[in-house]
DNA sequence: TCACTAATGTACGAACTAGTACGTTAGCTA
DNA sequence: TAGCTAACGTACTAGTTCGTACATTAGTGA
């Protein structure tokens, strides 16, 4: 009845370690960025997972260390995205409008992945410096912001002199307070950020916005 | 022998409401923006006051509208400094830099008051919908943007038609995300978005960017 | 000065919550 | 097929945490 799934491996439901672990993870995300840390319960993580709570202590040791494996999960998805980035082909200022876009694109279709952030900033972002793997490795895309403003600069076309990690923060401070502060603002200012039918006006704001800081005509001040 | 303090009233240590209300409110703004809502710890707030716990339900019901009452002060507060604007006389180029740089001023200098708005906002702003006083007041600043907006489009120095509630968005978002996101951006690129020796850069850094906003050429396109 | 109320303190409890001791079983390997 | 271990489940506990019942007192107005 219930074997229609999973070809090769029998029914795929019981003793399962790798699936167990990911279904822990997908749950615990949604539970961390639904009520922030010490909102989640461990125990509404186990409820809504196959397994029990149980498992939780037996793979990631503690709340703390799954909060950790939590963010590595969520930060390594933006990695890949940036890592799919193939803007060198465009001229310097198509390519950072593009950057910009995919920065956008993702912060938008994560809002799990920016309320983790947010609430990893609560906490002074103390699971970051107890992850072996999130400090260590960068933003690809800030290789690839390096490169277009050089060749930008270069052709005269960038007159602002920006380094590279300032004009990731511009971009990622856009896109992150349009959908971290969505609630608050929409409250207080009665606009929805995030509203389907403004995505493309803010898409093209941000776009905007960049590329004017970059090619501004400095010779005024 | 301690009596030298509060020259009008008696000694001022007991029966006290107003003073008794507004120490358990800065005790509980900064518990709350240390640990989070769910965090937060009523008997920890209690502790650090010079009253009991009995008290803060006794003026305020409950840990949600603790929170609430905390949040609506801090509201209040960056409300007031907005309310000191003075740019009506400055031509809209300089007012608009003007205008952000007290954003990025009050943003700096009240982290407290970002981190209780992170909170609120993973909690989807249920506390200010909850709240009488802070869904009906809006922002003195918009007011003032639509109106240097209105002179800079005449005078024909702006040529973004850009509305006022999205020029403070994007003002709002660069100077809050440098605050709020300050931890984690430090633990992954290793700059310190807050440190004080770069304050001055990213406060040109943004009103660079708005005015290049506002003022690009948009023949091009 | 007396009574009344706003303001305050003490002590306690019911419910929750992270974490664990202990027991069981699936499935691989020799 | 026997045995071994990774994977899993149950039941429980120690400590915490919000909230309150009950008792008390300062200060004000009549």
């Amino acid at each position: 009845m219930t074997s229609v799934e999973e070809p090769a491996r029998p029914v795929g439901r019981i003793r399962d370690a790798a699936r167990t672990k990911a279904e822990i993870l997908d749950v615990a995300t949604q539970e961390f960025s639904r009520a922030g840390f010490a909102g989640a319960r461990v125990d509404e993580i186990a409820a809504r997972t196959r397994t029990t709570k149980r498992m939780i202590y037996y793979y990631f040791g503690g709340k703390e260390q799954l909060f950790t494996a939590v963010l590595e999960r969520a930060y390594s998805a933006i990695r890949m995205a940036e890592q799919e980035l193939d803007v060198e082909h465009l001229d310097p200022v198509a390519a950072i409008r593009r950057l910009a876009e995919l920065t956008f694109d993702h912060h938008e279709a994560h809002p799990d992945f920016i309320r983790l952030v947010s609430i990893e900033n609560i906490h002074e972002a103390e699971h970051i410096a107890a992850s072996e793997e999130l400090g260590k490795i960068g933003s690809p895309a800030l290789e690839v912001i390096r490169r277009i403003l050089e060749t930008g600069r270069k052709s005269g076309l960038f007159t602002a002199d920006v380094d590279a990690v300032d004009l990731h923060a511009m971009i990622s401070s856009f896109c992150f307070f349009r959908v971290s502060n969505r609630h608050t603002f929409g409250a207080l200012f009665g606009r929805d950020l995030v509203a389907p039918d403004q995505r493309e006006h803010y898409r093209t704001m941000l776009g905007d916005m960049v590329i004017a800081y970059l090619t501004a005509d400095r010779t005024e001040d």
